[in-house]
RNA sequence: CGGGGAGUGGCUCAGUCUGGUAGAGCACUGCGUUCGGGACGCAGGGGUCGGAGGUUCAAAUCCUCUCUUCCCGACCA
């Protein structure tokens, strides 16, 4: 590939639309151009990038089984209809006619379209278990796209979908996916960690995320220093507490806390700590288009994690209340709200439930009361783990220290089961000849996303370092001087032998200052720069420069090639 | 959808407060000098000042409406 006959068009300057660090180098090496909000032309370098991303994941797609197919991105809304997720998915679902009226929509993800084709074709237990994929674009109508590739509208994802006799078979599927994007993100050369993530109202440890490790990350994950747990924020379940202390249970007595509201006020007034006093929080929980008002109760300078809550109450929504909303709900204002005698649901974290003796709103105006005790003095509706965790907690796995860390999701695998088939009718005759629904799993990747996670993770302030596998262009000649025939003759044959030994290579022909050629080299990512200039003239050799070291040594002509070569291939080795 | 910015040549921005008929740097074209880490000189090309309406002798600048875009919150690969 030669420079001077590539669209190639780096900028010195960044954009000043573009936030993070992948976006901005993206832009200023040419890889990308914004069409419009969340939507990008891929030019041919970073098409390139986004092609080694897509051929790692399909041979590993390959070697766990799954076959390649491809399915339409433009679907008919009676398919979604079928599963309700014309009505739930929302505006997210880009919507249209066309010209017979009938209702369409762009795939935002395939799941019907797969489930339409598997009860069309898979009939008996002798076609399973099978994993059918593909690596298209999707269109989904992000209320903010933003960070460039990170959040776009139009992506490019690979999706799978496998469809098994059971329970125990679809596990395995899972299993082999699981393993097979653990492959993937390691070849990519990322830095990431497979997290348990928020499986819903299914519940389970039957989803996973695949988190690169990314200070420009938009989700928290809690890792353990000790062991392999990884958990998204919302999901990291906090270790049951131990049972409580043997304190004997006192009187419960009511204390005057006059205009004292606030958690730190209140223990101030009191001379208490906030682990002596719990808090109430009301919830608006929405359960599809019921609205109910909750109470949480946890200690003190605990925080709720809404995300467990939710999972609890089985709620589509869960919302802190207004102040408003809560006297009209409770009777009490507040700041004074507590578990004893309160007048709508409760709910307690665990750890209230071991609390001896504790403090809390009185559920009146100006009062708080002492010597709390959970069962004696109320019982919640329901005890359970509602809190965030936090870094001062043991590892729920080992007990290990734990610590916090942003990531970019980039994988997501889940277990389906038989959502999809049900809703749709989508059966098969087991070996019994019973009819039963296929077992799904779905497996996403975000192809593009990927790329500009690699570029968070691999830059320095001169450009992108791509690892190896992902370099759109694995070597760039730098021709010092375009007009030196003996340079060019040299650089020609290098070029030359290069191809012949299938290395990807860039051939920096332009005739521009040396500079410039360089900058544009380290801008660009690509692992290594070969130049020919003034130490060619000067003994015939050739310089070898690192572009993640920035290490330089010097290469004879004659076997340049060949070392070269057999660097790459052991950069791109697997174990 | 809520909150906060920003729209002036391909890019980065000045000019807007205090109206007077559009500017710099980079990029681009030509010539010359340069040539190992984003050179220099000279000469050029390129702008409906996001759009519509209004105020005014006169609008990039003031007023109204509108569109786009970026950032912060709820969604997700």
């Amino acid at each position: 590939m030669r420079y001077s006959e590539t669209l190639l068009p780096t900028l010195k300057e960044t954009p000043a639309d573009a936030e993070v660090i992948s976006h901005q180098l993206m832009l200023r090496a040419g890889f990308i151009r914004k069409l419009t909000a969340g939507v990008y032309s891929y030019l041919p370098l970073g098409l390139k990038a986004i092609r080694k991303v897509e051929n790692i994941v399909r041979e590993e797609m390959d070697r766990a089984g799954a076959q390649e197919l491809l399915l339409p991105m433009v679907q008919p809304a009676e398919l979604w209809q079928e599963t309700g997720r014309y009505q739930k998915y929302g505006p997210e679902l880009l919507r249209f006619k066309d010209r017979h009226e009938r209702e369409s929509c762009l795939g935002p993800t395939h799941e019907e379209v797969i489930t339409d084709l598997a009860r069309r074709e898979i009939h008996s237990w002798r076609d399973l278990p099978i994993n059918l994929y593909q690596i298209q674009t999707k269109f989904r109508d992000e209320i903010r796209p933003r960070f460039g590739l990170m959040r776009g509208r139009e992506f490019i994802m690979k999706d799978a979908y496998s469809f098994d006799v059971s329970d125990e078979a679809s596990l395995l599927s899972y299993q082999k996916m699981f393993d097979a994007y653990k492959r993937i993100f390691t070849r990519c050369g990322l830095d990431f960690r497979a997290v348990q993530a928020d499986s819903g109202a299914i519940g389970g440890n039957y989803s996973h995320e695949f988190m690169v490790l990314a200070a420009t990350g938009e989700d928290t994950i809690v890792v353990c220093n000790n062991c392999d747990y990884a958990a998204n924020m919302e999901k990291a379940e906090v270790a049951a507490p131990a049972a409580g202390n043997d304190a004997v249970p006192l009187a419960l007595e009511k204390v005057e806390t006059p205009g004292k509201r606030k958690v730190v006020t209140v223990c101030e007034f009191l001379g208490i700590n906030p682990q002596q006093l719990v808090k109430t929080m009301v919830y608006r929980v929405e359960k599809g288009d019921k609205v109910e008002f909750v109470a949480v109760c946890l200690r003190g300078d605990r925080e709720v994690e809404e995300v467990k809550l939710k999972n609890l109450l089985g709620a589509s929504e869960v919302e802190l209340a207004e102040d408003k909303a809560v006297f009209d709900a409770t009777g009490v204002p507040t700041g004074y709200l507590g578990p004893v005698g309160i007048r709508i649901r409760l709910v307690a974290d665990q750890e209230v439930a071991v609390m001896r003796n504790f403090y809390a709103g009185g559920n009146e105006k100006n009062i708080h009361m002492k010597n709390i005790n959970c069962g004696r003095d109320f019982t919640p509706e329901a005890v359970a783990d509602l809190r965030q965790i936090t870094i001062k907690d043991p590892c729920p796995q080992c007990g290990g220290r734990l610590s916090l860390t942003e990531g970019i999701e980039v994988g997501h695998v889940f277990k389906l089961g038989t959502r999809y088939s049900e809703a749709m009718n989508a059966t098969f005759q087991d070996s019994e000849g019973q009819e039963t629904p296929l077992v799904m799993g779905c497996y996403g990747i975000g192809v593009t996303r990927v790329v500009a996670a690699a570029i968070e993770q691999n830059h320095d302030r001169d450009g992108i370092i791509f690892p190896m596998p992902l370099a759109p262009m694995q070597v760039i000649i730098v021709n010092l001087d375009t007009d030196d025939e003996e340079i060019t003759g040299a650089v020609e044959n290098l070029y030359a032998e290069l191809q012949a030994e299938g290395v990807e290579v860039l051939l920096d022909d332009r005739e521009e200052r040396p500079g410039i050629k360089f900058k544009d080299a380290d801008l660009l990512g690509i692992p290594w720069r070969i130049t020919v200039g003034r130490g060619f003239k000067k003994d015939g050799s050739f310089e070898l420069r690192n572009r993640r070291s920035g290490e330089v040594e010097s290469l004879a002509p004659e076997s340049a090639a060949r070392e070269l070569k057999s660097r790459i291939d052991s950069e791109l080795q697997i174990d």
